[in-house]
DNA sequence: GTCTATATGCGGATAGAC
DNA sequence: GTCTATCCGCATATAGAC
């Protein structure tokens, strides 16, 4: 049995995931959890407090990683451009990688980040949408010099249908295939795809004017 | 002044695009729309209802669009497959076209599809997603078409990615330039760069088995 | 740390006058 | 069709015993 805290946010995770924050109860999570209503409010102080927490627990590891690897990639590049792909490997694979390595477990959080990423709340834009930006700036210049003849507005909106497409991937990562099921390709699959389908559309021929090629 | 039911539909599209569904309350509703909170119920039945009518008022029109699009162009093609990206463009584009025809109103609509994309809620995919995936089978059968090379399962994947680009382009469509706005790019530009994009994801290579080329 | 009990307010929905 | 007033349950949060 493991301890109440954690209990406490397995649950929310779940629920939070699948009905959203503000459909579910504190009651819900705690019958689910199996843990006292009060308990919450004593480990977390408040329903806000306990979403922050959830994503605290899982989303900084998917973001350094992101970071850790661009950072070993440019090091060991020594001043030369990014492979495109690589870049866009770095940045899209953490979250599945994670999910798979975290278990049962995975896939509520790939859900409910892939949800969050089209949320427009001010309490989600704090806890979740600030430091993903941050992630998203630094990959902006990565992939600027990695595409230098590509048009600088051109790029910030291809970065916003990658994220896009990512993040609906993510949001129905349960349509994958976990060693359990039957139907669904396995993670493996759907993250290659993935990865093909950007980089295309990132090296796609830009407009009439100012253009990328290769 | 427009009349109660009009006002409450507005102001419910607008609120529930913001804070979602769940964490906007019929007064909040009523209060935007100054009209008297018991007239939801006389007009609408209950906030489920509500929902449904918001839906239903400018999905159906955006979705018979898609559909008279593809089959126009079939029709005038006499059996010959029709281009990629003459496809995607009839499948991405009219909920934007849509949104400028709207006016002040559009946005707040296509906001609330483009986060109902990733809701997993029983609710939403009622009034929402199942009429949208009897659109996605038609048009699947027209891109099987246009790429016969390519992979059954890759292309259902990839066509998963081009909603995912759409659907955060909707969530975010208040990023995109209106006549009385600074920032941002006009949305006629946008739309092309996402056309662009997701027709050259659709086209990119495949994977060692089982190839398209071109 | 964990429980019971409860304060306090807001939620959807309705009754019934006009 | 529109209003006021209200029912009643559920929400978050807390007090205070153990």
């Amino acid at each position: 049995m493991t301890d109440t805290k954690t209990r406490v946010m397995d649950s929310a995770e779940r629920l939070f995931a699948e009905r959203g924050f503000a459909a579910t109860s504190l009651r819900d999570i705690t019958a689910d959890a199996g843990v006292n209503l009060a308990a919450v409010n004593y480990h977390f102080g408040t329903k806000e407090a306990l979403l922050s927490a959830v994503f605290d627990r899982r989303f900084g590891p998917i973001n350094q990683e992101r970071l850790e690897l661009l950072d070993a990639a440019e090091c060991r590049a020594e001043g030369a451009a990014l492979d495109l792909e690589e870049i866009l490997r770095f940045f899209l694979l953490p979250p599945f990688a994670k999910m798979q390595e975290w278990g049962d477990a995975g896939p509520n959080f790939i859900r409910l980040v892939g949800r969050a990423h089209s949320d427009t709340n001010e309490q989600t834009r704090a806890s979740f949408l600030r430091p993903f930006e941050g992630i998203v700036s630094r990959y902006e210049v990565a992939l600027r010099r990695a595409l230098p003849n590509l048009d600088r507005a051109e790029l910030r909106w291809r970065l916003h249908f990658v994220i896009g497409a990512m993040a609906h991937t993510m949001a129905w990562c349960q349509m994958m295939k976990t060693p359990g099921r039957r139907r669904g390709a396995p993670p493996e699959i759907v993250q290659e795809a993935l990865v093909r389908f950007v980089s295309a559309g990132m090296r796609a021929p830009a407009s009439d004017r100012g253009g990328e090629t290769s």
